[in-house]
DNA sequence: TCGCCCTCCTC
DNA sequence: CCATGTGAGGGCGA
């Protein structure tokens, strides 16, 4: 049987700003996504657990979570992603230590598969990622919270049971009284909407999900998800923990500094989004076969449109002529103005490959 | 296969 | 009366 753990940094990006000032570690420190409308206009990316009390959480309006926080010493950070990148790299690198093999989901969250290092053992397994967590707060000051168990997804779900600066080892013969009893929603890919059809269906832990009718999931999810749900509430996901595929696509978005349907106003950041995603390409020694353009609406509702091109391709003027030549058919679409607007390019393929084929291709000749 | 939409994932 | 940014993947109609 294998052994895996689930590795996951407790509140990154806050955490890592106590590290960088520890005296504001007592009061709430709310992390920030700002989008540039306004003092105040953005997201929380994350808080720490003392913002978390007043009930500040991810996701949420910043002018909001300051309503909860009015009266109260409290610290409103501009995210510093690339500083957050650097720190999540060294972590990783002793993370990598503990690991027979190692698969970085993002940047806080990371798979160990350490069967071999504990010799199937969940004990010793869990002396060896307390070893583990003490060179991560040795060396960098930061807590994670690691599941421990048979299998990624079980393994994941016990990650989260006793945060922060938890450990949990969840053995099979735990599944029944430990998982079992949460509601399905703690399974990784169930969000809102699939635990409202679940519950209509009177499924509301991960038992009632293991328990299931396959037929009746099927009937209601389609094959693919059906045959995950019942699998993962089983803790028989069959999933190897291996190094994270390359991306498939990559996308750029921004939020406009005023609603609005006009192509003169949207051009600009068009044309910006065009130039970074041009960089992506190029950093990553890709092209894009496929252009997409998104507008998300005064409402948040998305609409969308894309097109493959002829010649896949990584150029800043060819990925603007076509992301422009899509623009006035998604206005035309829209009855409300445009709030966000994305551009994005898939289908990749990798320069290096094309390139032996080109060679190949001359060498014929 | 393409194009569009929906759902989910964190921080 | 306010809601960031990036990416994966599935369903479905044409």
């Amino acid at each position: 049987m294998k052994v895996i753990a689930c590795v996951d940094l407790d509140y990154f990006y806050a955490q890592c700003e106590e590290v960088l000032n520890p005296s504001i570690k007592d009061k709430p420190v709310i992390v920030c996504m700002l989008s540039g409308r306004g003092e105040e206009g953005g997201a929380v990316a994350t808080c720490n657990y003392v913002a978390r009390k007043y009930g500040v959480k991810s996701g949420m309006a910043i002018a909001r979570a300051k309503k909860l926080l009015k009266g109260v010493e409290a610290y409103f950070i501009p995210a510093k992603l690339e500083l957050y990148d650097e720190i999540s790299r060294r972590v990783m690198e002793i993370m990598k230590k503990y690991a027979d093999s190692f698969e970085e989901v993002s940047v806080d969250e990371a798979f160990l598969d350490i069967t071999k290092l504990c010799g199937g053992d969940f004990e010793l397994g869990k002396e060896l990622m307390k070893k583990m967590k003490e060179e991560i707060f040795e060396k960098e000051r930061l807590t994670c919270s690691v599941g421990i168990s048979f299998s990624k997804v079980i393994a994941k779900i016990a990650s989260g049971l006793n945060k922060p600066n938890g450990l949990v080892v969840v053995k099979p013969e735990d599944l029944e009284k430990v998982i079992w009893v949460l509601p399905v929603d703690e399974i990784p890919g169930i969000g809102p909407k699939t635990k409202e059809v679940l519950n209509t269906l009177g499924i509301y832990t991960i038992g009632d999900l293991a328990k299931a009718n396959i037929l009746t999931l099927i009937r209601v999810f389609g094959k693919k998800v059906a045959t995950y749900l019942k699998l993962a509430a089983n803790g028989e996901d069959k999933e190897e923990v291996k190094p994270a595929e390359k991306a498939k696509q990559y996308s750029r978005m921004v939020t406009l500094k005023e609603n609005t349907l006009s192509v003169k106003e949207i051009l600009p950041y068009l044309e910006m989004l065009c130039k970074e995603l041009s960089e992506d390409l190029k950093l990553n020694n890709k092209l894009a076969k496929g252009i997409g353009l998104a507008a998300i609406l005064e409402d948040l509702s998305v609409i969308s449109k894309s097109k493959t091109l002829d010649q896949p391709t990584n150029d800043f003027n060819k990925i603007f002529s076509t992301a422009k030549a899509l623009l006035p058919d998604l206005i035309t679409r829209s009855r409300k103005l445009f709030r966000r607007i994305s551009v994005r390019a898939y289908n990749l393929v990798d320069i290096s490959s094309l390139e032996s084929l080109e060679r190949f291709a001359n060498q014929s000749r």
